[in-house]
RNA sequence: GUCCCCAUAGUCUAACGGAUAGGACACUGGGUUUUCAUCCCAGCGAUGGGGGUUCGACUCCCCCUGGGGGCACCA
């Protein structure tokens, strides 16, 4: 497994498009990158698009959008192409047959004529009588007269590796270490599938080799079949990357991660309104950590400090929880500017908001962004601040009862909305004043005005500074909203 | 079933065979604040079990248990 140190790093992230990009996949490409940007080697895509049945033009379209929202941007592959493609192995069908050919000529390989359910059948009668399906590969020696018999009969073969039945395969992980397999355990695989299409391991041999890559980065699922790959390395004469598997990720209860545990598409993230670098960020600290236990990473420094030696080997669980808070950190980093940006998606969506705004409009948006930046953690929570834009917002049944539903309190909404009325500077100042004067004057505590005001002017017991808030709505909807209130409180009763 | 991988708090993790086992999320309490959030302080909380090796084990070895993955004409 020798590399010279000369050789450039070339690394893949090889999707399957047969569903959208997820968690797990995401977190493969986003250490291949890593490991190719640190060493300043290629980093290269290539979609493994051989299921006629499952793959789809779209999800590649989808997993490639997705990877560039992650900012996972590839050196070779789809869009960009190299000088190693093609970049889909839809496209590179006769290069995998030449090889075929070569090693049924050799006999390292052979045609099986089994149907798929003579096969799953026999199976089950080895498994019945306690023996190894290794003890049932029939089509492993066959006369060529019984091979144009069952041609005649319409069968079409697949290709078959010949697994030798004495060897012992030993895998040099560079995060497992050595990892020994008896070949007594592996069974003759399909090469080319009877539809002349490659079956995985092979075709992923094939490229791997012919793309020039060096070190092979994926997913600890993949370690069992590594030794049929090395098989078929050994049998074409070439020579095996470095294979580096990385722990899996989980869901919340420890079981494979899918669905049940909430949404694994990184599209869904992206929509929600999860910061990329935040989701990368986080998926980082999936099995890898610097000694320190740094959390927060800007691009550069997390390309600088990643290293595979410091890569773990147990599996991790997903926690939603941690990375929302990670995408809250890097919301509160940007400018209120650069925020709002981000936002406008959401504001249209939300509340209808056009992006063409005047100047004064587009004021008040910022300010509104100012007031929330610090209480939302990905950009979605924005629906929360709903009540600057509708007047009919609806009230909030336990502000109601614990604030509004006081004998106080319609009198004093009265006078706070004529204090407010006579007042001619509209300012967080006055406004303040204002109140705190009342309140002296009332002998009330402060918090008994404030706190109905807010329910009055917001619907709601939280939110951003009460004064901050009322300047931000105006003077006039300011005193709408009171009324509204007041009358709100009559029907009540 | 069989082969393989893995095992530090609820979660992510750190710790040349030699610290009171460190950090982060979450949680709890306190401070700041008109509420929430932010921010600051404090606290809770872990080496799965059993055997070895060693002066000394989270760390090395074996067994058990638990979890995960493969065993497809899916990748």
């Amino acid at each position: 497994m020798g590399r010279e140190k000369s050789e450039e790093i070339r690394v893949r992230f090889a999707p399957s498009p047969t569903g959208e990009l997820h968690i797990g996949g995401a977190r493969t490409a986003l250490f291949n990158w890593l490991f190719a940007r640190h060493q300043s080697g290629k980093f290269i895509l290539r979609i493994e698009d051989t299921d006629v049945v499952r793959s789809q033009e779209n999800f590649t379209q989808s997993i490639i959008k997705d990877l560039k929202w992650l900012g996972l941007n590839w050196d070779e592959g789809p869009q960009v192409g190299g000088e190693y493609g093609p970049y889909f192995q839809s496209e590179r069908v006769s290069i995998y047959s030449e090889f075929a050919g070569q090693l049924l000529k050799s006999g390292q390989a052979y045609l099986c004529f089994c149907t798929p359910e003579e096969l799953e059948e026999r199976r089950k009668e080895m498994h019945k009588l306690g023996k190894s399906p290794r003890d049932d590969e029939p089509c492993r020696n066959l006369s060529s007269e019984e091979k144009s018999r069952l041609k005649k009969q319409g069968r079409k073969p697949v290709v078959r590796f010949k697994v030798t039945r004495e060897d012992k395969i030993v895998v040099e992980d560079l995060l497992k270490g050595k990892v020994v397999f008896d070949c007594q355990t592996l069974g003759d695989f399909v090469l080319i599938k009877s539809n002349g299409l490659p079956a995985f391991n092979f075709a992923n041999v094939i490229d791997d080799t012919l793309m020039r890559i060096n070190y092979v980065i994926r997913g600890d699922d993949h370690l069992s079949n590594t030794p049929r790959q090395i098989l078929i390395y050994q049998a074409l004469g070439f020579s095996p990357p470095v294979f580096a598997h990385l722990p899996m990720i989980l869901g919340s209860d420890g079981s494979r991660l899918s669905k049940r545990h909430g949404a694994t598409s990184i599209s869904y993230y992206c929509e929600q309104g999860y910061l990329p670098w935040a989701l990368v960020n986080y998926l980082a600290l999936l099995g890898w950590s610097t000694v320190d236990s740094q959390q927060l990473f800007e691009p550069d420094e997390l390309i600088e400090k990643f290293t595979l030696e410091k890569v773990g080997k147990s599996a991790a669980i997903f926690d939603v929880n941690k990375l929302k808070w990670m995408c809250g950190e890097y919301i509160r980093r940007f400018k209120p500017e650069e925020l709002l940006e981000l936002l406008f998606p959401y504001f249209g969506k939300l509340f209808d908001i056009p992006e063409n705004l005047s100047l004064v409009e587009r004021e008040r948006l910022l300010k509104i962004v100012k007031l929330e930046q610090e209480r939302i953690r990905i950009l979605s929570e924005i629906d929360k601040a709903e009540f600057f834009f509708n007047s009919h917002f609806s009230y909030d049944e336990k502000a109601v009862n614990k604030r509004l539903k006081r004998d106080y309190v319609i009198d004093l909404l009265k006078l706070l909305k004529e204090k407010i009325d006579k007042l001619s500077s509209f300012t967080e100042n006055s406004l303040e004043g204002e109140i705190r004067s009342a309140a002296e004057e009332l002998s009330l505590s402060t918090s008994k005005l404030f706190h109905p005001l807010r329910v009055a002017l917001t619907g709601k017991m939280q939110g951003p500074g009460l004064f901050e808030v009322a300047v931000t709505l105006g003077k006039k909807e300011v005193l709408r909203r009171i009324n509204r209130t007041l009358q709100m409180l009559k029907d009540i009763k």
